[in-house]
DNA sequence: ACCCGGCTGCATCCTTCGATGTACGCCCCG
DNA sequence: CGGGGCGTACATCGAAGGATGCAGCCGGGT
């Protein structure tokens, strides 16, 4: 579709991909796309999610274009995997941008995520934008993903308000019910009887207007008391 | 930097385009490189928020090109009017990649977010690909709202993998749970006796290795059960 | 100084929760 | 067809949670 002119980029050290595709047709694929690029080493191979992490390991790659349907293991865990060892930025690709992926994908750490119908020129400019520390998105998913992020960050009802009501010492223990704390726990935590917590406990209650501390902790999360 | 080679599409209907922008000089810069594209009309300019709405109101555009600072009304409240009104797709132009008005100009319903020092090339695509109905962010900001939606939405170790030890039935209780709801309201709401809902709660704790209800409400939140 | 109101602390009593034992239906495999 | 495993369901009982009453403590007011 669009044709990029290939821009002689001064290169001292190439970049070094990892491709990670479980169907070898596709894989090759990619692999001559990237061979064929400018400033872009082909280092290695997987052809599932485990190998994919191991040769990450070993290869210590600039980039890892991550398939997302792999076989042993997927390519979001696979994903989540490199990213948490601090191996390469993950670039994801994916036939469907089915949201689950999607999010699943960026959950786990990925620096950008491409559909399979991308032309040549978009995987190769994904590549180096990736590589430059910068993230990309397929255009198609990207007001999926702007539509979830306004959602989920004006929240629902989180109105850090209601915690004006609360006096120190019960913010501290709502703090510790959205840890999930039992009474004894918290007693331990602020060291107090365990009597007293329940006391406090039942007063945020009472003033959050709340029947329970299941409801308490959900709020405290919410909130990221 | 980069160059792209002109798209000789088949566009019946040109892309109808608004540009608000306070500064002159960069406004009529913005409209040149507009006009010189093909498939694109500009169609109107706005030199302050205000006036871009009314405009927009007036006109109906496709795109509506947006600067952030802008006297009057900024840009960030001028797009939130505009996409509540369903008006156009609102493509934001900023010189700086501050994550407030970023994030700002994302939750207030901008299709796309698109930096100053992008090249012409660049701009064309960007409203081609806003009018197209997708969304585009310039790439030096993904990383930072990738980075943004993985934070928000998932909390610490969030996979949804430890949701597949659960039956079906559990996992409806959790769901429960993590609406802070008791066990006899959970009772009533899955139309089984109060004993029963027990049982699952005490075997999902189990399963997820938790202690008490009110974690498991924590993990239904963090996994959105 | 006095009282007053709010925060903090503890003890008592009833409710809810959670662990445990058990039972019934279902499906699969021998 | 007859177990055996699994999901679902219920009852019982000790443990945790939550409501309530009350007592020091520290501020501000008149």
């Amino acid at each position: 579709m669009t044709q990029r002119q290939p821009t002689p980029e001064t290169t001292p050290a190439p970049i070094r991909v990892l491709v990670a595709e479980d169907q070898a047709a596709v894989r090759s694929g990619l692999v001559l796309i990237l061979r064929s690029a400018p400033g872009i080493e082909v280092v290695g191979e997987a052809v599932d999610g485990e190998q994919a992490v191991a040769r990450a390991r070993a290869l210590r790659p600039d980039v890892v274009l991550m398939d997302v349907q792999m076989p042993r293991l997927d390519g979001v865990s696979a994903t989540r995997q490199v990213v948490a060892e601090g191996l390469a930025d993950v670039l994801v690709l994916t036939t469907f941008d089915l949201d689950e992926y999607v999010f699943g994908a960026l959950r786990a750490g990925a620096a950008g995520f491409l559909l399979k119908d991308s032309d040549a020129a978009r995987l190769v400019e994904a590549v180096r934008t990736v590589a430059r520390g910068e993230g990309l998105i397929a255009p198609a998913v990207t007001r999926r993903l702007i539509k979830e992020f306004a959602r989920s960050g004006t929240a629902t009802t989180a109105d850090p308000s209601v915690l004006a009501v609360l006096t120190p010492r019960e913010r501290e223990v709502l703090g510790c019910l959205g840890r999930g704390m039992s009474n004894a726990e918290i007693a331990t935590h602020l060291t107090m009887a365990e009597a007293t917590v329940k006391t406090h406990v039942s007063r945020l209650l009472g003033k959050l207007e709340l029947r329970s501390r299941v409801q308490a902790a959900v709020l405290a999360q919410e909130l990221g008391v």
